[in-house]
RNA sequence: GGAGGGGUGGCAGAGCGGUUGAAUGCGCUUGUCUUGAAAACAAGUAUGCCCGUGAGGGCAUCGCAGGUUCGAAUCCUGUCCCCUCCGCCA
């Protein structure tokens, strides 16, 4: 959520900002609102400390109120309740126009208006050659992935792991945990995987992406699309100590994705699926480090793919193509050499202060100091199946084995799947 | 699922319906003292909102939402969460 004191003092910036990301904002509408907010605030207030007075003087006096007073009083307190009622009834068209606005892009986050306009910042080393063996052809061959086994049993967009395939998707998982809690600083959280609807709203998924999401309508909790949804709730409503920032966690979630949206987009193989697993990356920050934080991100995500002998590029998203809540974003997508295409392993973002302030979270920033609100960011590092894709798609051998990256054979404890 | 108990400030823990935003203790900050530290003493120490250039003033908040009352942390109703015991299940 955008500040309204910040909407409020400076309109056309946030209206210029917002039209960047192909946004038509209800400025003009807030702004009458918030004026009609202020303006209940100040009316009941004036009744309710009239009210106070009174009471409290009958208090001090130890007396019965007068007649006249209890009529008063009671006056007062009807005309309170019939302000107080426009009052939430214009609190609540506030929250409702302000909850699905989206996040402002930071000034150097390209303009346009979808993928198009995303700007590839890096590429790595390495060949883009492609040898034609799709993981959806070799990977059943190898007996390591059985898609006619999750259809059947859920239906399309799920996968079965078998044998060395599950036990590769163990190990990378592994890996990438131990690889950002010891060299990188991260504390490893494992959360829910069900979460409340205000836990959804915190994070921006709802109200906005509700059909994307699966829900349980008896006890009303929500499957976490990625474990950012967690990680960005676990300090809600707290006030984080001074020189405790800042804080760097990493899950390793399931992820559960409805993919209405992308209906008819990568149906072959197991590139986009209902259910995935993913190790993500997520941290509080002040806003002073926050860029510098975003950078850093992507160079543990882009570590990651070096050391599993990706070839990869990083793409700056432009307004069009970063998410809701996200103010700038890198994607890293890893060369895929049988499907021929770059997978997309990795989104990090900088959510600046819209995600702390729908849930509040805020910090002190030294004793005494009045609280501020934190910036968070997340990132993968990395995605499931993708990076289990990219891994078979890479290591393919001329006679049909699969090399695995090095750095995953004291995880798997082989490096090789054995040609069919 | 059944039976009880409880949710108050950073923590612990009081609180006859009326100077209670809230005793007391601990913690924390600052000051005095000290070569330094500790101890002792003194002062301060919640969050949000509204008005005000400012000084400052006002309002709200004792899990949450309603209700009773001139007045509610205190009474009533609903609801959520936590704890203990029993049952059931992993």
């Amino acid at each position: 959520m955008l500040s309204l004191e910040q909407i409020v003092r400076d309109p056309e910036i946030f209206r210029a900002a917002l039209v960047r990301r192909g946004e038509d904002p209800p400025i003009d509408r807030i702004l009458e609102l918030d004026f009609r907010r202020k303006q209940l605030i100040q009316d009941a207030d004036a009744d309710r400390a009239n009210r106070n007075k009174v009471s409290k003087a009958i208090g001090d006096e130890k007396r019965k109120p007068t007649p006249e007073e209890i009529a008063e009083m009671r006056e007062t307190g009807d005309r309170i309740k019939t302000v107080e009622a426009e009052l939430a009834t214009v609190l609540e068209e506030l929250n409702a126009t302000l909850l699905p606005i989206p996040n402002t892009p930071l000034d150097d986050v390209p303009d346009g208006l979808d993928e198009e306009s995303n700007v590839v910042v890096r590429t790595s080393d390495g060949l883009t050659e492609t040898h034609g063996n799709a993981h959806w052809d070799v990977a059943p061959a190898l007996g390591i992935l059985d898609i006619e086994a999750s259809a059947s049993m859920s239906g399309s967009r799920f996968y079965v792991l078998k044998s060395k395939g599950a036990r590769l998707q163990r190990a990378l998982s592994a890996y990438m945990l131990d690889v950002l809690t010891e060299e990188h600083g991260y504390t490893e959280i494992d959360p829910p995987l069900l979460v409340k609807p205000e836990t959804m709203l915190g994070s921006g998924n709802l109200p906005k992406f509700k059909d994307n999401l699966y829900h349980d309508d008896e006890t009303d909790l929500w499957l976490i699309p990625t474990a950012e949804v967690a990680l960005n709730a676990l300090h809600q409503g707290q006030i984080i100590d001074p020189d405790v920032l800042p804080l760097k966690y990493v899950a390793r979630t399931p992820s559960f994705r409805k993919e209405h949206t992308a209906a008819g987009r990568d149906v072959r193989g197991i590139k986009r699926v209902h259910q995935f697993e993913k190790v993500e990356m997520f941290r509080y920050v002040e806003p002073e480090e926050s860029e510098a934080s975003l950078e850093e991100m992507v160079e543990h995500a882009t570590s990651i793919c070096e050391r599993l002998d990706f070839t990869y590029r990083v793409l700056k998203l432009c307004t069009g193509d970063i998410g809701f809540q996200s103010a700038k974003t890198y994607d890293i997508e890893v060369w895929s050499p049988g499907s021929a295409e770059w997978l997309e392993v990795s989104s990090i973002s900088t959510c600046t202060d819209f995600q702390s302030r729908r849930n509040g979270t805020r910090y002190r920033p030294e004793v005494g100091a009045s609280t501020r609100l934190p910036h968070t960011l997340n990132g993968s590092a990395l995605g499931m199946s993708r990076t289990w894709i990219a891994v078979i798609e890479n290591g393919l051998q001329e006679d049909g084995s699969v090399i695995i990256p090095e750095v995953l054979v004291p995880y798997t404890g082989w490096d090789c799947i054995e040609a069919p």
